[in-house]
DNA sequence: CCAGGGGTCCACCGGACGGTGGACCCACCG
DNA sequence: CGGTGGGTCCACCGTCCGGTGGACCCCTGG
């Protein structure tokens, strides 16, 4: 990072959200907000020429989503040099959304209704490398680790995101040309994974654990 | 309101929000920002003292929500005078915000995405009693209308939600204290009324439409 | 090598669900 | 007053789903 000042990118596609950040930012006199982006792919272009230290972002974007973006700037520049930290700033806490974003290489995890001084303050901790969580994320990052044995396979998640769509065993099956009898056992897996003994509890549960589109 | 200044009130639960909404709004001359509220109650509260032209309103809120919120408000200041004019801007535009928001009086509806200029007519627009639609809002809005008689009853309503958490039929009929064939006359009048022919394609589809907590 | 485990596949029952038909009550209206 | 319509309720079938048991393949490690 360039002497003491922390440089920061801000991404989000809501206007407001991109204007509250940087005016909560930009009065830290350590802190300097060199560029916004709006969507994941215009990040990346950005935080290639502005080099900053740390990239605040969104996940739920247009073009490229943050999760995208992260993996894509956390890989490392093209020219070499320092990878940015990248602090996830995101309205929602489902597991999927965390796991994801903490798989794609995040530094940080933070709520949007963090307040002003914890907000300042992790922008600060991300620069120096240290990894910044909201309690309610930590909560669910170890709890999604104990239970990471409980994971869905593709197939699984395969046959109940067509159960989702409203598609019957049957339909399911010649969807995907097995007999009906497999989606059944896919679907008897799946329940067990999710704690749920039949098909609409299964679908509102993978949906609320973030395991379906 | 108070000679050509508009008197805003800013209402929602995120700090960043709040400040972006701010920034945006009070660099205009003609736009006053008198306070900002973190939830519903405090909203209230503070629009029968401040006593704003217009509320620029989240939905998601802690303590008091959105929707109850622009009902008190739009039902009259305590004191007399004329109510606020409520403006909603939210992340979501499904229909059930939408139509909640409407029916609770409010005066606009915005989404998160809104660009600043936008904003700040929409405020001008709404401070002369105007009413303000994103395009996507407006879509939805007659599409409502348009198939209006095709909502589900409030018993149809309350079965679907049981189901949508995993019930059984014969467990969503002992909760309700009717028979199981009752209750599946119920799903099934709900199927055709959403186009769906199971449970858990009604449960997906009405999710989608917002008729689902 | 083959033993073990995970993933995918399938056949067979009993119970639950989707579908039909009809009853009752109440509000509205001619 | 009787008729009409909507909402809620229920009984009876045929079908589909939830549950058990077991097969096969691939990969990994002893």
């Amino acid at each position: 990072m360039s002497g003491t000042t922390v440089r920061v990118l801000v991404v989000d596609d809501h206007p407001v959200v991109r204007s509250g950040l940087v005016g909560m930012l930009a009065v830290e006199p350590d802190l300097d907000v060199v560029g916004e982006a709006a969507d994941g792919q215009a990040a990346v272009d950005l935080a290639a020429r502005l080099r900053p230290d740390v990239v605040l972002m969104d996940l739920r974007m247009p073009v490229l989503d943050g999760v995208g973006a992260t993996a894509a700037l956390t890989a490392g520049a093209p020219g070499g040099g320092p990878a940015p930290r990248v602090v996830v700033l995101t309205t929602y806490d489902t597991d999927a959304d965390i796991l994801r974003a903490v798989e794609a290489g995040a530094t940080g995890y933070l709520l949007k209704d963090t307040p002003r001084d914890e907000l300042v303050r992790s922008v600060r901790a991300a620069a120096r490398g240290q990894t910044v969580l909201t309690p309610t994320v930590a909560t669910r990052l170890v709890g999604s680790v104990r239970t990471s044995a409980e994971r869905l396979t593709p197939r699984e998640a395969q046959v109940l995101g067509l159960v989702a769509e409203g598609l019957s065993n049957a339909e399911v099956g010649r969807a995907l040309f097995i007999g009906e009898a497999t989606v059944k056992t896919h679907l008897l897996r799946s329940f067990a994974k999710l704690g749920v003994d039949d098909r609409t509890g299964a679908v509102t549960e993978a949906r609320r654990r973030g395991w379906l589109a």
